[in-house]
DNA sequence: TCTTCTGGTTGCACCGTACAACTAAGTGGT
DNA sequence: ACCACTTAGTTGTACGGTGCAACCAGAAGA
C-alpha cells in the first residue's frame, strides 16, 4: 500500500466519518429545520423557485419525499406554491419572507460553527481545502458509493 | 468577505452537500449494511471487541438504537455477543468471522469507488486532503452544528 | 379522440433514532 | 446483611425521512 492509497484510505474513513456524525447530529440543532429542509430551502433560494420535481431531480430523492418535504415546508409558511400560466400541473415554489429570514438565521449560525472548526487555519490551507472539496463533489457527481465491482 | 470568509462558505456548503448525499444513498447500495453498521463493525474491528455502551458514547448514539443495531447484526450473524467474566451485565461484542467477510468486501468496495473519484490527483494533493479532513474532524470533536449564537 | 407522458399526492412499509420505563447486575454505605 | 444507588442493556412507543407503487390531473402527440 503506498502512500496515494494510505491518504485515499484516510480520506475514506474522515468522510464516512463526517457523514455518520453529521446524520446523526443534523437533526437535534434546528430542530425546525433538518439537513435535507434546509438544502431544499437553499437551493430555492439559489435557483429563486423551482418546480418539485426539479428538487427531486438535483438531489436524487423520490418525488414523493420531496413532495411532503416541501408539504411540510409549506405548513410552517417558509415556502409557497405558486400556479404555472403555462402548465397547471406544476407548482413553482418560493420562499416566503419567513423562509428567507429562517434561512439566513440558520444558515448564520452554521457558518459560524463553521467558522470557529477552521479558525486558526491559514487562508491557504482555506482555499486549498475547500478547493478540494468542489474537486471531490464535483467527480462524485450525486452518487456517494458505487456498486460493488464484483458482486453483482 | 474576505477570501478566506468565501473559502469557509465553499467548505460549508460542500461539506453539507456531500453529507446530505451520503444520506440519501447510503442505504441504497449495500442494503445489506447501512452506513451505521458498517462504522459499527468496524469501530469492532479496530478495537476488537467491546461493549454496546461503548459504542454509544464513541458515536453520540442513544443506547437503544446501539441495541437494536446490534440485535440485527448478531441476526444477521456479523458479531457475537461474549460474557464477561467480570461483571455479568457486560456483553463484549466481536465480529463473527462472517462480519469480518462482509466487512472486507464493503470496505473494498467502497474504497473502489473513492479511489476511482481521486484518480488522478497528485499524490501531494490527496496527502493534504487527508490531513486536511482529519484536522476538520478533529475540531469539530464529535458534534457537527454547535446551537445558534443568539437565539437560544 | 385516445393514448401516452409528466407533475404531484397518497397509502404503505421500512429504517434509524430518541426518550422513557423497565430488568438485571454490580457498588457502596450503614 | 441490607438497602439505596449506579450501570448495562432491552423494550415500548413515537417520530421523521425515505422509497415504491398506485393513483389523479393536466398536457402532448398519434
Amino acid at each position: 500500500m503506498n502512500a496515494a492509497d494510505v491518504s485515499i484510505e484516510t480520506i475514506h474513513h474522515e468522510l464516512t466519518a463526517f457523514a455518520r456524525r453529521a446524520r446523526a447530529s443534523a437533526g437535534r440543532l434546528h430542530p425546525e429545520l433538518s439537513l435535507v429542509s434546509y438544502t431544499l430551502l437553499g437551493h430555492l433560494e439559489d435557483v429563486g423557485g423551482c418546480r418539485a420535481t426539479d428538487l427531486a431531480a438535483h438531489y436524487a430523492l423520490d418525488k414523493s419525499t420531496v413532495s411532503r418535504q416541501v408539504s411540510a415546508l409549506e405548513r410552517a409558511g417558509l415556502v409557497e406554491r405558486r400556479a404555472d400560466a403555462q402548465d397547471q400541473r406544476v407548482q413553482v415554489l418560493h420562499l416566503t419572507p419567513a423562509g428567507k429570514e429562517i434561512l439566513a438565521q440558520v444558515t448564520a449560525s452554521r457558518r459560524v460553527a463553521f467558522r470557529e472548526r477552521l479558525a486558526g487555519w491559514p487562508e491557504e490551507d482555506l482555499e486549498r481545502f475547500a478547493g478540494y472539496l468542489l474537486r471531490y463533489n464535483a467527480a462524485a457527481g450525486g452518487v456517494m458509493f458505487r456498486a460493488a465491482p464484483a458482486s453483482d
